[in-house]
DNA sequence: GTCTATACCAAGATAGAC
DNA sequence: GTCTATCTTGGTATAGAC
């Protein structure tokens, strides 16, 4: 089971709705095998065009993950901004913590992100991936009022969830009991979900 | 400047020497560019051999990974482990706060892991770095003793600040002012020094 | 708007000499 | 122990037809 459903035949469409199909795949493909490890021909199949095609859509591949980045970027900051306006009987903590994870449904999208923050040296990745850090924090600090400790409370338990999403810890939780409690400890009550979660986004083999 | 310095005209060697030689380099450069950006060129040129001889030596670029991921793993461990035995009169987060900047000097080292934590949809790369994370999450709990609270404050704030290194956000920090606020709230009085790093290790271009 | 065919290059791996 | 030469594959990108 593949997080990356293919499409069928190619009929003709509009191109922007071809446009979004391609670049929901790319980020679903991306997510799984990061920029340099992802092929344009993973992404076309995904889409269910041909190659080429989508490398006419967008330039290059590099382009396309920008493009890819700076929506899972938008997606981000939207979910956030809408638990900031949320229901205020609710705790603000709690809102950002369900926001996160619905953010988690769209696997390529968490998947990307973590992928360009680790390509700081790349001169074109790594500076969009700065800037977009750059634009959480700032979110956090200016639109959610948040101090530069709270900032920093987040951000961390935020990096050490996607860290171990990325990195499937929750395919090793029947492996050895301690991974059970290691993410039980960073994601209180939501095991099952992202125990879940991890089952349907396994890639295929390549 | 590059981080991977570049090793004088190839003389006989005894095999060990050389190596360590290698995967000095190989730490490096797969610290710069990943698991698969890196190429067995690269590390070649950067250890002064030809490129068929890395391979050679290590059989694939796989296993020449995998080994460089288990020597960071056994640095960083070591280093911990030094810490939890160190002076006694000094707090034990702050010792290990210490170590953790001893192992930044290390460039490749923290980048090296952090790429493998990523990569958790490679069946080999991935199924190592899930046993090297359990692996520094039971020393915390087995041989430093933390709670599983303790543990996950630990390494939520150690990834954060591993995030945000292999970003490099360092590089924005006169572009605005939030990112010198930023980096000082997640590296508390040692801004300047992992600047300083940040400026050392920066890649060539490819 | 979308495909097929293909050029072109980079990179891992192998063979074999020294 | 180490190199040079080379094979092979896979992947981006282009050309051009439909």
């Amino acid at each position: 089971m593949s997080s990356v459903s293919t499409v069928e035949p190619q009929t003709r469409m509009k191109s922007e709705d071809r446009r979004e199909l391609v670049l929901e795949a790319a980020m679903g493909v991306f997510g799984d095998y990061g920029y340099v490890g992802a092929t344009t021909d993973q992404v076309a199949k995904a889409a269910g065009v041909s190659q080429p095609y989508v490398v006419r859509m967008f330039g290059t591949k590099e382009k396309l993950f920008l493009e890819v980045l700076h929506r899972a970027l938008a997606a981000m900051l939207d979910a956030f901004r809408t638990a900031l306006h949320g229901d205020p009987s609710v705790e603000l903590e709690r809102r950002m913590g369900l926001s996160y994870f619905e953010l988690l449904k769209k696997h390529g999208l968490l998947l990307s992100l973590m992928h360009s923050f680790v390509l700081g040296s790349d001169p074109v990745i790594g500076a969009a991936a700065r800037w977009g850090f750059l634009e959480i924090y700032s979110f956090l600090r200016d639109e959610a009022g948040f101090t530069p400790l709270q900032a920093h409370e987040f951000l961390s338990n935020g990096m050490l969830a996607n860290t171990m999403i990325s990195t499937r810890m929750g395919d090793l939780v029947d492996e050895d009991p301690r991974v059970r409690e290691m993410l039980e400890a960073c994601f209180p009550e939501k095991l099952g979900i992202v125990l879940e979660l991890g089952k349907l986004h396994r890639p295929a083999a390549r």
